[in-house]
DNA sequence: TGTATTTATTAACAATTGTTATTGCCGGCC
DNA sequence: GGCCGGCAATAACAATTGTTAATAAATACA
């Protein structure tokens, strides 16, 4: 579960001796790996693949974040504090995932010096893409977005099917195909 | 500074020992305590009126939090980090309020038992209220937000003028003034 | 009390976004 | 290769919100 270049050094090298605490599954898209209200008993690491984290708002739903390879992803809170997730966590292309169980992971999070730490990080930077999300919501059109998106992660919108983006964006397909094609 | 019933009662007798330590002030509506950009070198506690957190967007004023009566008040990041505050702190009545340096704020952390842990659980609150108000400004419209506040916090709409709930809602007073016509 | 200032309402119009439905395109899969 | 399903674009219309301006009401305070 690499990632986080400063941290990461300090335990890349280690990894291997956990590596048979890993299953490999490949996934179709669109598979539900977690689901709204459900404890999350899982984690996943990308190999391959993309997936999606959102909510249901009143049948319409809500995207949180995207993922991609050689990134872990789990509704982290609900992962670590067993607490039932109010998210919905959802591969977009057919997926190639390393998956551990709550079980092995609190193993390594013993067993690896650094490891926690890593934890803390990773849990600092969602809470950090959070802000950053939600104050570009109260701050910024969905046209601003939009672009702020096109500039700062094009290979999110290279990649995630449109309607996606336009949930991740508060706003309906419809008005982000205006948006794109100025209308 | 009391509040928060839980800890209160732990050291709300102790606290006459620092009242020296506090200046009461008077000051008249709209004055601004803690200009945006500024370090905080003061916070307030609110004897008598109300206060707002705000700050500039393009012009125009977003409004963050209220604040009233018995309730201690600051751009709490900006006080306890020293660092420049993303907010203003302005009154919205004339207001008595009693002032205390960051020193003599510092000097009372260090001498009062459970002060530190009552300034972490105030610290906490905020990050939940934020994430509230940022989720529902995702979650709901802007007429569902107005009908919440009046249903959870009446006291609020009773008292603050209109265009700073409207503010504080993310719209123009007078679409406030519609949803509240129903027009 | 009378005047000035602030605040709220309303109207008219523009801009943005949502809703619903249709069409066409593309890719996966049998 | 051909069919099906998912996706994007577009149109027409509705609903919501913003903008600007005028007016009315409430409030402050001299």
């Amino acid at each position: 579960m690499p990632s986080s270049n400063k941290i990461k050094e300090t335990f890349t090298t280690d990894w291997e001796k956990y590596s048979h605490l890993f299953k490999e599954i490949t996934v179709p898209a669109k598979t539900i790996l977690l689901k709204e209200g459900e404890v999350s008993k899982k984690a996943y690491y990308i190999t391959k693949g993309c997936a999606r984290l959102w909510f249901n708002n009143n049948g319409k739903d809500i995207t949180f974040q995207f993922f991609f390879e050689r990134e872990g992803v789990s509704s982290v809170e609900s992962f670590r504090l067993q607490e039932k997730s109010l998210f919905n966590l959802e591969t977009i292309e057919p997926c190639t995932l390393l998956v551990i169980t709550k079980k092995n992971f609190e193993f390594i999070v013993k067993d690896m010096p650094g490891f926690n730490e890593y934890l803390q990080e990773v849990l600092y930077k969602r809470m950090a893409h959070y802000s950053k999300l939600f104050l570009s919501r109260i701050k910024n059109t969905p046209k601003e977005r939009y672009e702020e998106l096109l500039k700062e992660y094009p290979h999110i919108i290279r990649r995630v099917p449109q309607h996606y983006i336009a949930s991740y964006l508060g706003i309906t397909p419809v008005s982000l195909s205006r948006i794109r094609n100025k209308r």
